[in-house]
DNA sequence: CTTGTATTCGAAATCGTTTTCGATTTCGAA
DNA sequence: TTCGAAATCGAAAACGATTTCGAATACAAG
């Protein structure tokens, strides 16, 4: 049961391959009748022509790879669902990798997708990247690269983002305009910039309003983990009671918070409101539910495909390509956390 | 900025191109000299033979196919992490693609698929899917399949699944164990086989300990939502108070329950228990936390990895290949909602 | 010095498409 | 009927690897 090739649908035909690979593609100088013959008896046999042996002449895999950093992460798996959406569209296949939050497999992995002579990669960079070589190994070989939410200032490419430091910001200023005076964050790691971001809106909210900013209110969590919520949640309740409202990093982070709160009978949001960042399913069908800013995972896939796929023609057609930043906007869910 | 060739290898080795091969691949008519000095040439400038040109000729991508129903889904990103780590240490890549829970679709995916000549498929069938003709086809092809989680009594091919059947009865017996009488089963739509399954355990374990099945406290969850498990668990407070346990056919239906218990105040588990399937990460962060049966999704995925990976490995030899079934433990996991 | 056997290498065919460029056909105009 | 331009077609050369099979070399034995 080997699959057809053009030979086959050739001689069936009584044409040469020549004609049939143009017929298929539309080539001006094949008639239209031959036309209709080929595309049809092709449509009755179910052919399309060998993908690989197709790339070997025109350089074009058809496949773009994505790197994610975290598979099981309800963000990402949104935006995976809006690339594949708008690769399968444009008849495209998409290679997913995980890079762990790890540098060193980032590297790797990219190294993967080149090898394997992708068209694009979109890639959304992991916590412990210090550098950006590897990514500019990648415009050096003039792949579309496109990054999306976690992406980097150094790198010269598209990028997919929201903007972090005023969705905080807003965040944040809801919590003091309920009434909250001290308010604590827990931030993420220091590398990635949309944790610095959002922890300049957390900053910036308090200098507006007026409250103080106190260093010992920010709590790191490296792997952005209930459990560092729900370990935090402890620590603050019995060194800071004076707190009143937490800004999380991250929906997971507010989760645990409130299960450690939960567990205490501390009440929310009365004693202790507390605010997350993503909208992740979940946070609507905790108790209390959690407010949280609105994070549009899928249509960030799909604009980052649309940036990549822009950028390939452009390419093609041997034009400059400019890269571009896409910020998609986000919005603040208030529920019954704060 | 070209990747590198055999031919520039060999030039610059003043090899022929076929030598250059012979040694990459160690082939045991090219003396140990020369394949150390063509090794490390090669590693020195970062060599690896293009992928789509030796498919031409050896007919094996080294790529292969996962469809699944739901992207956002936890329990399948667990099998995706474990089906990805075991295709990256066998240097696989992996195509994934989304069925979203339909037959149509799910045909249709398999079609590209084939079309895009991956070496075997992983597969997890759609809740809709009613016939197996598109996956009798795959077979036909003799590219291996290996079905997961959600497979079909009636196809003959490799699977990894779990004892649906008896992880229900399990879970429903620590229910009756635990004092309840009158217990509820949120169950899956009709044709998906663990949605039979996980029914006919809860029936069993009903008969086992002489409890009355009705066949109205049975609820169907069409898509198995937490909206689903939200409506029903209004509708059984208020049309059954005598029910005094839920056992729902995955941990969405299970989470949406607890939620609407919770606005009631309705006592979980003093007044009605929550048991739900497949040990969701969130399961653990709710209040109550949710007791569950643990579903490892990991070893399921890279179980069905190296299926997929044994039948090529016979198939290549031209061997017989016989497919096989292997039921992954599961674990009942006790937490506050019983 | 011949013969034979290992050992080591390479030429060339092949995989299935795409595409260039030259060959053939068609057909209207002269 | 002939000529030439326009319309159709196909032969053949890529693309980059793999693999068969034959050639060349080496070396030992007779």
């Amino acid at each position: 049961m080997r699959n057809l090739t053009l030979k086959d649908i050739a001689t069936a035909l009584n044409l040469s391959i020549t004609t049939v690979s143009k017929a298929l593609k539309d080539y001006p100088d094949v008639s239209p009748k031959t036309k209709a013959k080929v595309k049809a008896y092709t449509k009755e046999v179910n052919f399309t022509p060998n993908a690989y042996a197709a790339y070997l002449r025109t350089q074009e895999s058809k496949i773009i790879g994505v790197i994610i950093p975290r598979l099981n992460h309800y963000f990402f798996s949104n935006v995976l669902k809006g690339i594949m959406k708008a690769a399968e569209a444009e008849g495209y296949m998409v290679i997913i990798l995980n890079s762990e939050e790890s540098y060193e497999l980032e590297k790797k992995q990219i190294d993967r997708l080149l090898k394997q002579n992708v068209d694009g990669i979109l890639l959304s960079i992991a916590d412990s990247t210090h550098d950006t070589k590897h990514i500019d190994n990648i415009l050096k070989q003039n792949i579309p690269l496109v990054l999306f939410d976690k992406y980097s200032k150094l790198s010269q490419c598209s990028s997919v983002i929201v903007n972090d430091q005023n969705a905080a910001f807003t965040a944040v200023e809801h919590l003091i305009k309920s009434g909250r005076k001290n308010i604590a964050h827990l931030r993420g790691p220091l590398l990635p910039q949309n944790s610095i971001d959002r922890f300049l809106g957390y900053r910036k909210a308090l200098e507006k309003h007026e409250l103080p900013y106190k260093k010992e209110w920010v709590f790191t969590c490296q792997d952005i983990s209930s459990d560092e919520g729900y370990a935090y949640a402890k620590y603050i309740l019995e060194k800071y009671p004076e707190i009143d409202a937490i800004f999380a990093v991250a929906d997971m982070p507010a989760i645990g918070a409130i299960k450690y709160f939960n567990e205490q009978n501390v009440a929310i949001p009365e004693q202790i409101a507390v605010m997350g960042f993503s909208n992740w399913k979940i946070s609507g069908l905790i108790t209390p539910a959690l407010s949280t800013v609105n994070q549009p995972g899928e249509t960030m896939g799909r604009k980052a495909f649309e940036l990549f796929h822009k950028e390939l023609q452009l390419l093609k057609k041997g034009k400059k390509v400019d890269y571009q930043i896409v910020e998609i906007e986000t919005a603040l869910i208030v529920r019954d956390s704060t």
